[in-house]
RNA sequence: GGAGAGGUGGGUGAGUGGCUGAAACCAACGGUUUGCUAAACCGUCGUGCGGGUAUUUCCCGUACCGGGGGUUCGAAUCCCCCCCUCUCCGCCA
């Protein structure tokens, strides 16, 4: 969510950069709206200082304890005159009354135009994105992202190699036939060393998160809709989420989630900040709208785990734009670790989400796609999910900000082992361990037919 | 799922129809004093929205005492619905 204010004093940039990133919204109707909430406000409080005002006098003339009523009285000398007030100020009283019972239709008229104003404008208010960083390029999607390096030797095969498919129900480690028994489509069944590589490249994921200071958590994956809107994946993500209508609570579909929204509804202080978090957590996705779209194998399934990163910070753009150079590096480290060959790219502005103001792109080379495919994603939002989250901070002079948060995949898996079994793949059908994950298997080199 | 108790500002906790945006205490912050760490005293100390000849720390209005509705001229306080927490029972990984 982006601050009224600026989209007042800059509608023509909120337009642009909505056209930019492909995203429809109506940034006239909201300013409109927005008018309109300002004078309803403006009457409403006008109205409501009188009833608070007179009402109060009210209580003050019916009430004959009171120090008004009794100084009143104390005034008159004879018992007369003290009838006579009393009787002045139940008038007066009444006249009061009456005024404010004039009153009260107009607040409730007032009141029923601004509940559905108000309701219009919080609505709207979700819907503009935040504008994409200037370093981040034009585009329409993602083959105009722009390739920033490639990293690692692309392994040239001597042999015919697998793809992870063929090499899983070889091996008997990937069991897809049945996963979709059970699942239905887009599901699968990780077995023996399947499962346990699985696990292995997640635990050497969060090891590494660990090590450079972040805060492992386990998390809810079930969370309420307002988890879900303040991190800006509601409203527009509602179809690729999995809702339980019954409850209101929708499956996450990454960490970041429950991990961005941890401080939400806080002040924190500044010395707090940054705060370095990481979780594992299954991944839902529904996948709506990408029926036919990969549809072999382990690339684009509807859960997966992941290790996520998060990093909640100042209102700073530079030190935001550090920090996701820094998640940035964090995520091919590991990758390096792995000795898995991949490319950075810079994701261009019709490639970006609703709340992102830049993306980088970790794609990793996967021998069956013949290509690079996406494997990490590490987005900088500014304050877009933080004033959807109401999280913020309090600096030295007492000021409060919105935070900034950033994200980026650590590692997901099974999508990795993709690359990690394609890659990895020996002519005897065998596939060596990535020596960073042997301590997680037993300290075994590779993986043979079970 | 059943029964009971309760949800108030960063925390503890008072407040049962008006003078309460909310006592007191603790924490925090600023200062004074004694002058090693400490203690004592004084002061400040919620957020959102709107407005303003304030536009780095200012003023005014208004809303907010779990959430939503209602009664009333007026509600933290009364009524209804929902959510959450705790205790006991039941069920269960």
């Amino acid at each position: 969510m982006l601050d009224i204010k600026f989209i007042r004093e800059n509608s023509e940039l909120v337009k642009a950069s909505a056209v930019d990133k492909k995203i429809r919204c109506d940034v006239d109707r909201l300013l409109e709206v927005d008018q309109r909430r300002r004078e309803l406000q403006l009457e409403l409080d006008k109205y409501r200082t009188t009833v608070k005002e007179s009402g109060q006098q009210l209580g003050l003339m019916r009430n004959p304890g009171s120090s008004w009523f009794k100084q009143l009285i104390d005034k008159e000398t004879s018992e007369a005159g003290r009838e006579e007030a009393t009787k002045r100020v139940k008038a007066e009283a009444e006249r009061i009354q009456a005024e404010l019972s004039e009153i009260k239709p107009k607040i409730k008229a007032l009141e029923e135009e601004e509940g559905p104003i108000l309701e219009e404008f919080e609505a709207a208010m979700l819907t503009i994105p935040q504008p994409a960083d200037p370093d981040a390029p034009v585009g329409a999607d993602d083959t105009e992202n722009v390739e920033i390096r490639t990293v690692g030797e692309i392994r040239k095969f001597e042999f015919e190699p697998k793809d992870h498919v063929t090499l899983g129900a070889d091996l008997g480690i990937i069991d897809i036939e049945r996963g979709v028994k059970l699942g239905g489509s887009r599901n699968y069944i990780l077995k023996g060393d399947g499962a346990l590589i699985h696990q292995a490249v997640l635990r050497l994921a969060q090891d590494m998160m660990v090590e450079r200071g972040f805060t492992p958590m386990v998390v809810p994956v079930l969370v309420k809709e307002e988890v879900m809107y303040g991190t800006g994946y509601f409203p527009g993500g509602r179809d690729q989420a999995y809702l339980c209508e019954r409850d209101e609570k929708s499956l996450v579909g990454t960490a970041e989630v429950p991990l961005t929204a941890y401080h939400c509804d806080e002040i924190l202080t500044e010395a707090e900040l940054p705060i370095k978090l990481c979780a594992q957590s299954t991944c839902f996705r529904r996948e709506a709208g990408a029926a036919g779209k990969d549809t072999t194998g382990l690339y684009r399934i509807h859960l997966f785990d992941k290790v996520e990163q998060v990093i909640i910070c100042r209102n700073d753009v530079e030190l935001s734009k550090k920090l996701h150079a820094e998640i940035l590096q964090n995520a091919e480290d590991v990758m390096q670790a792995l000795e898995l060959p991949y490319r950075v790219v810079n994701v261009c502005t019709g490639d970006l989400g609703m709340g992102q103001a830049q993306k980088f792109d970790i794609e990793t080379w996967m021998p069956s796609r013949d290509s690079y495919g996406e494997t990490h994603s590490a987005s900088r939002f500014y304050e877009f999910q933080s004033r959807r989250l109401k999280l913020r901070y309090r600096d030295g002079a007492k000021k409060i900000h919105f935070c900034h948060t950033l994200n980026n995949t650590v590692i997901a898996s099974p999508r990795v082992l993709i690359p990690v079994l394609e890659l990895y793949q020996n002519a005897d059908g065998t596939v060596s361990i990535p020596e960073a994950l042997r301590k997680y298997m037993g300290g075994r080199e590779r993986i043979e037919k079970g």
